[in-house]
DNA sequence: TTTATATTTGAGAGCGCTCTCATTAAAAAT
DNA sequence: ATTTTTAATGAGAGCGCTCTCAAATATAAA
C-alpha cells in the first residue's frame, strides 16, 4: 500500500496541499464545501500525514516520554507501575500523544541514553518517575529546558521549580495510624522505607499521628526496608522481636510480607497484631486477612501527569505545577475493625 | 541550547555537511584523520541528529511499537508484563531503538489508534502481545506490511505467515502435570483458561501428560478461569467440590488464587492438595508453601522478540521465524517433592 | 456599480537530515 | 613524471510537512 502525500491529497480533493494541511490541523478560515470535500478525500484514501514530516517542519513530536530510572528498575515489578502506566497511556490515547518508554538497567545506561533522549528533539516533554535524590538526569533536562513532570514530589533543594504529581502520602500515612491508635493499639510500628519522597512523607505521617496523641516513638519499632515484599519480611522478622501491636507498612507489598512473617511466627492478624497498607493494589484486597490500607488514585496520578505536562508544553512551563492528590482510608478486617 | 545541525558541525570541523553524516553514520572511505576530528567536535558540542529529519530522510524512525490489545487489559497488572518489558526495552536501549508503548483500553480505542499507528511511518515494526483469536489488528497490519512479530504463538489459520517469540507451553505443562504424576497423584486437576493459545497448549500438555500415564481426564476436574488470582479463587472452589488429588495451575497468579481457596477451605498443601504453576514470577518462591512452577524466560522472550523483529526489518520480512524457547520444571514444597 | 475590507486559497521557502552523483585528491601503475 | 585507478569529499536535490506572505475571491460598504 503506497504511502499518500499532502499534495495528492490536494490534488484529489481539487485544491492545494496548503489547503489540506489546514483541514487536517483545524485551522479556520476554511470554506465549509471545500473542508467537507477535503475530508471526505481524507477519509476515502485512509490518509495519514506523515509524523516525521510533521516533526520536522512543526518542530514538536507528540511523543511523551516515560522514563523509569535505574534506581527503581527493581521496583519496577510492583503493580504501581501498570496502573500508573495506564493512566499515562489513556490520557495520551485521547490526546493524540504518543508514550515512548525508557527503562534503564544501570547508571551507565541511563547516562548515554539520556544524552539522546534530550538532544535528538525526539520527544516534546517527559515524565519522570524519579524520587530519588538529586537524580542527574533531572539537572540535565533542566539545562536543556525539556519540558517535564516527575511523578512524585522530588527530595531536592530546587523542589519549587520542579513540577510534580503526587498523592498526599503524609496524610494517608497519618490517617493508617491514627486508625490503628484509635483501634486501641499503642506500640505500634513501622515498615518504612528511605531514599524516596513516598517513604519519607509517610514516615512523617505516622509520626505526626503517634505525637499528636502522646504516643511515645520506639525507634526500635520502625524497620527499614524496600518497597518489596521479600525485603519487607525480613524486616518484619527483626521487627517482631520487639513485640509491636500493630504496624504500619508504607506499601501493600511490604505489609503483605509482613503478614507473612507473622504467619510463619504462628501468630495472628489481627488478633495479635494488626497491619495497615497503603497503596490499596488488588493484593490488598486479596490477602487473607484483607488488608486495611490507604487509597491512592495510581491511575488518575499517570492520567494527571500528562495533562499537566501537556500544560507546560502549551504554556512555555511559567511557574511548576504542584498536584498533590487526595487519598482515601480503607478499612478491612487487618486493623481488626471490619468483622 | 541551541540546537545544532549538521552544517554547523560541519563548518567547526572544517569539512561539509555530508562528510558529518558519513562519519555519524558510520560510512566507510573518510580519512581517519577527518574522522576523528569530526568525533572531536561532536563530542565537544554534545551533538545530536535531529531524530525528525533523520527520520524523514531515511523513512526509518527507530522506534519500535509495543502493542497492548484492549484484550489483555485487565491482565496488564501480572508481573508477566513489566518482565517482558523490560526484555524489550533493554534490546532497543543496546540497538538505539526507542520503544513506543501502546495500551487500549477498549476495541474502539484500538482501532482508532492503530489507524494512525499503521499509516504515519511512526514506527518501523510492531511487537504485540496477541494472543486472541483473530485479532483484526494483525490483519490490518498485514496489510499495511509492516513488519510485526507476536509474543506467543497466534491463534490463527494462517499462523505460518506470522513471525512470532513464544515458550514451550506444551511441553511446560507436560513436565508439570508428569511431576504429580510422578509424586503419586492420580485425580490430578486443571485451572486453565481458553481464547489463548498459552492456555490452549498447556492444556495440550496437561492432557498428554495423563494419557501417557493412561490416566482418565476428568472433565469436571478441568476448571476454567482467566489468567488471575481473584478468577482462580473462584474456579478453584468448584473445584474442590470434585476433591482433586493435586492440581495444575496454568499459571503462578492462579496458584496463589488456588492456594488460598485451598486454605480458606481449612485443607493444607501438600498434604491435602499439591499444587504446580506455571510462570516462575516471584510470587511462586515467596508464597507459602513455595511453589513448584515451570519456569519461563519472560525477560528473554521480550529481548528476542525484538531482536527478531530487527531481523525482519533487516531481511524485509522474508520468510516468517518461529522461535519457541524453552521451559524448566522448579521444584518447591507445593507438590511434596521438596522437603 | 465601484471601492474598500475581510475571507479564503496557493506558491514558496525551509525544517535537518540522507543519498546520489560529480568532482577532487590521493594512491597505484606505467 | 604521467596516466590510470581508487578513495574521499562536496554540492544538490528531495523526504512530506508547516507556515508566512501575497494573490485571488467573496463580502460589505459606499
Amino acid at each position: 500500500m503506497k504511502r499518500l502525500t499532502l499534495e495528492e491529497i490536494g490534488q484529489l480533493a481539487g485544491v492545494s496541499r496548503s489547503t489540506v494541511s489546514r483541514v487536517i490541523n483545524n485551522h479556520p478560515n476554511i470554506r465549509p464545501t471545500v473542508r467537507r470535500r477535503v475530508e471526505q478525500v481524507i477519509l476515502e484514501t485512509g490518509y495519514q500525514p506523515h509524523s516525521a514530516a510533521r516533526s520536522l517542519a512543526s518542530s514538536q513530536s507528540r511523543i511523551l516520554g516515560l522514563i523509569m530510572p535505574s534506581i527503581l528498575q527493581s521496583a519496577f515489578a510492583d503493580p504501581y507501575y501498570p496502573l500508573l502506566i495506564q493512566g499515562i497511556s489513556h490520557a495520551c490515547n485521547q490526546t493524540d500523544y504518543t508514550v515512548a518508554l525508557f527503562l534503564f538497567q544501570s547508571p551507565e545506561e541511563e547516562e548515554k541514553m539520556s544524552q539522546r533522549i534530550i538532544g535528538s528533539g525526539l520527544i516534546d516533554g517527559l515524565i519522570i518517575t524519579a524520587d530519588t535524590i538529586d537524580n542527574p538526569l533531572v539537572t540535565k533536562i533542566q539545562e536543556y529546558d525539556i519540558p517535564f513532570v516527575q511523578i512524585g514530589r522530588p527530595l531536592r533543594a530546587d523542589t519549587a521549580k520542579i513540577s510534580y504529581v503526587d498523592v498526599d502520602n503524609k496524610a494517608g500515612a497519618y490517617l493508617a495510624v491514627s486508625h490503628l491508635i484509635q483501634q486501641g493499639y499503642q506500640r505500634i510500628g513501622q515498615l518504612a522505607t528511605v531514599h524516596n519522597t513516598a517513604g519519607v512523607d509517610r514516615d512523617a505521617g505516622f509520626r505526626h499521628a503517634l505525637q499528636e496523641r502522646g504516643l511515645p516513638i520506639h525507634s526500635e519499632l520502625i524497620q527499614i526496608a524496600e518497597f518489596s515484599e521479600n525485603s519487607a519480611f525480613e524486616a518484619m522478622q527483626t521487627l517482631l522481636r520487639h513485640k509491636p501491636e500493630a504496624v504500619f507498612a508504607q506499601s501493600d507489598a511490604m505489609a503483605v510480607g509482613a503478614m507473612r512473617a507473622i504467619a510463619e511466627r504462628g501468630l495472628n492478624v489481627p488478633q495479635d497484631i494488626a497491619i495497615a497498607g497503603f497503596d490499596d493494589l488488588p493484593m490488598a484486597a486479596s490477602a487473607s486477612p484483607p488488608l486495611t490500607t490507604i487509597r491512592q488514585p495510581i491511575y488518575r496520578t499517570g492520567a494527571l501527569a500528562v495533562e499537566t505536562l501537556l500544560d507546560i508544553i502549551k504554556t512555555s512551563s511559567q511557574p511548576a505545577r504542584h498536584i498533590v492528590l487526595p487519598i482515601e482510608l480503607v478499612i478491612r478486617a487487618s486493623t481488626g475493625a471490619a468483622s
